[in-house]
DNA sequence: TATGATACCGAACTCCTTGTTCTGTATTGT
DNA sequence: ACAATACAGAACAAGGAGTTCGGTATCATA
């Protein structure tokens, strides 16, 4: 791709995530995003076609990678993921949201952003179905497996937003353990 | 309150009710609401800020209605809403909402609004304090409550949003059971 | 039934945001 | 050096939000 297209793709995507820890994704116009970014207007549409599909693409690439660092290599075993492992793929989650390295934790801080969540929950049911026979196999006989696995994502998303709610005071081991607590 | 304020007022909500079961709270406008509602453009601001104001206060009368019908009376004791009894407040809660007598259903299938969402977790919340005690009390020691009764909070909603997204074709008994299963 | 207050209608208006189109300029890879 | 392409920036049309205002209908009260 050419410099000059990766940089102005950087510049924005910078831009809106800036934007995004400070006010809603429903207040922030197109307007703020070039001018923050330094960019012409005709350049952020010929980068991306509307306001919601940049954030789209920010957030697949976001997902793209905590999920890729996060996901068990295909060479491992699932056992070493277990519940009560240190060094469990949630727990590994955990651990790179609060470094929030990519802006994250304010896609998530911030509300009116369905979209988002729907991305993270979609890439969360798919890491759960692989670790399913870890939770609690006594739950899992008695339900449905989609209501299973769509409750752990759901809980995994409530418990950072709970996190950032109490200002991410408790370390990414305590966490962990709420999580597997609580699902 | 004046005749007409009451049936401007319910005008508006029963055409933004409509609206909401077609479309997301973002896509409306005003524009359709005081056309579907056949109000005056100034009318409608007279009775409304702006559209957020009327789901915010659409929202409020529809709790004010739902959580009143299935609050236990003050009369009553609590152990009547034991987990497994067939008259558990959150049974009763998933039928009011399987009739869908006022919307809510639409509101919670519908994305987009963060807003409608704080307000049933927050009566939710409420809801989960009082229950609290009959909650797996082995889990309650070693979670932090506010954690506890978000998590009580969210799964309900969660619970709802995959029987919605299941087209409700289980009982209210059913989702009662995979509830409490699940929290 | 008369009257003053209040709610409503509807049109016109301003302001803002979105998304498009254009021209001229700068940067790229070859 | 050159052709392709990405850029800036301004001007533009379209549409929604929210306001203003003069005129009309409905209310409660006497």
């Amino acid at each position: 791709m050419d410099r000059r297209q990766r940089k102005t793709r950087e510049a924005i995507f910078a831009a809106f995530a800036d934007l995004l820890a400070r006010k809603d994704f429903a207040q922030i116009t197109v307007g703020e995003i070039i001018e923050r970014a330094d960019v012409g207007r005709a350049t952020f549409y010929a980068h991306f076609e509307t306001k919601d599909f940049l954030l789209k693409e920010l957030s697949e690439e976001l997902f793209c990678h905590i999920f890729d660092a996060a996901k068990p290599e295909p060479t491992e075993h699932r056992h070493i993921f277990s519940c009560d492992a240190p060094d469990s793929v949630f727990l590994h989650l955990f651990r790179h949201l609060q470094k929030n390295d990519h802006h994250i934790l304010d896609l998530l801080a911030c509300r009116n952003n369905e979209l988002f969540l729907q991305y993270f929950k979609s890439n969360l049911r798919q890491l759960a179905v692989s670790q399913l026979p870890l939770f609690a196999p006594r739950k899992h006989e008695s339900l449905p497996e989609s209501f299973w696995v769509d409750h752990i994502a759901s809980t995994f998303v409530e418990t950072v937003r709970w996190w950032i709610d109490h200002d991410m005071q408790e370390s990414a081991e305590t966490i962990t353990e709420y999580f597997y607590l609580a699902v």
